[in-house]
DNA sequence: GTCTATACTTGGATAGAC
DNA sequence: GTCTATCCAAGTATAGAC
């Protein structure tokens, strides 16, 4: 057994050294070269090493993109979930949306889901993969969303499940649609529609959890 | 000139024999190999013909994938405009949404388009003419939703166009995250709530355009 | 218009030296 | 653990015979 060899399976050790290295130029390669463009050469090339590595470290090119798409996935977790879970109001939630919508296209991490949602598409092996890593997501919003309905005439009609799915998929229906004709006006135009819509829907919601000052 | 060579780009005339039979079988391994499956060998293999046809008729493989998804976009706005243009409720709106996605999904239409997207959001050329076929339906949307909304309450506060590119993203997303894990259940649960849902929201517009007997 | 043959390119993956 | 060299498969596209 070799010591950081991609057999170790069982997961989650901090990736170190020259592996990270590998799945850091992984992630830079997805940002600017997009899916079809991450070849083991072309991220070889990137981070300047030899394109062998990848095969050696990762065994193969999918499971080295996963590894990035894991990064980035890992890092919006931890940056967005204590804003999220503090939200209390839909309000809140909407111009929380709205400013991790923003700072995810900037710094490119929408770029990297989207060109991995398209990967998983045409591959169905990596498109479960894909999705398992969506999963997490799809649970946080279903949480947040299950106590702000909790006892409102709203949420006697929408189930949270339904409303989390809706929302995630709308998150990326947006990420694909402006992604393909590079214009973020639209998404802009829609996000802050619902930063101005959100008081409205917070007053169908039961006034405890309602609009705070 | 050739007399139906890929040359003549002015587009739109019906095509013929040997082309048609080309454009059917690209559309068949879309939906069968999904787009990164679609090689010009793979589509002359479905449709037993030779491959060099298709740099003969199409002069590429993606030009040729893009007549596949000009065939299906003209069908289906064919097939579901007339019914679409007729609907007057939110609630004929949302049971006609429901039943035209699972008749795309029972043969095919939504696996094209959403391979077709996957393939644009990895090709900046590709995704800008993906994205101005999908044109025409956020415009058929924004219509609807215009006249729906127009002199309401709601419609003072949200944009038709809005509302139009937001229902384009849902559906996409949704198309993809379906297609992703091959689950359906959960788009399923989604537009049956939204056909329950509808009456709902028809009731918070005029009622000269509200919910029909 | 259609076929055969082939040039050329890129990419995944491995063997084996170091 | 890293590098060089290489194999092999698959794909786009074209030339040229028919």
């Amino acid at each position: 057994m070799e010591s950081s060899g991609h057999k170790d399976a069982v997961a989650e050790e901090p990736l170190g050294g020259t592996k990270a290295r590998i799945a850091e130029a992984a992630l830079e390669t997805l940002k600017t070269r997009g899916f079809a463009g991450s070849s083991a050469r072309e991220i070889a090339r990137q981070g300047n090493f030899n394109q062998a590595l990848v095969f050696y470290h990762f065994g193969t090119v999918q499971k080295l993109l996963l590894a990035a798409l894991d990064l980035v996935s890992d890092r919006r977790m931890h940056a967005y979930q204590p804003a999220f879970e503090r939200a209390s109001s839909v309000s809140e939630l909407a111009a929380l949306a709205r400013e991790i919508y923003f700072e995810d296209l900037d710094n490119g991490y929408v770029t990297v889901l989207g060109e991995m949602v398209a990967g998983g598409v045409s591959d169905p092996e990596l498109g479960r993969e894909v999705v398992a890593r969506l999963e997490p997501w799809i649970e946080l919003v279903e949480r947040k969303v299950g106590t702000l309905l909790a006892g409102s005439l709203l949420g006697s009609i929408v189930p949270p499940r339904d409303l989390a799915f809706a929302t995630i998929a709308l998150y990326l229906g947006i990420d694909m649609l402006s992604h393909l004709d590079g214009d973020r006006a639209r998404a802009e135009s829609l996000l802050d529609l619902g930063v101005r819509a959100a008081p409205l829907l917070g007053a169908l919601l039961p006034s405890g959890r309602a609009e705070k000052p």
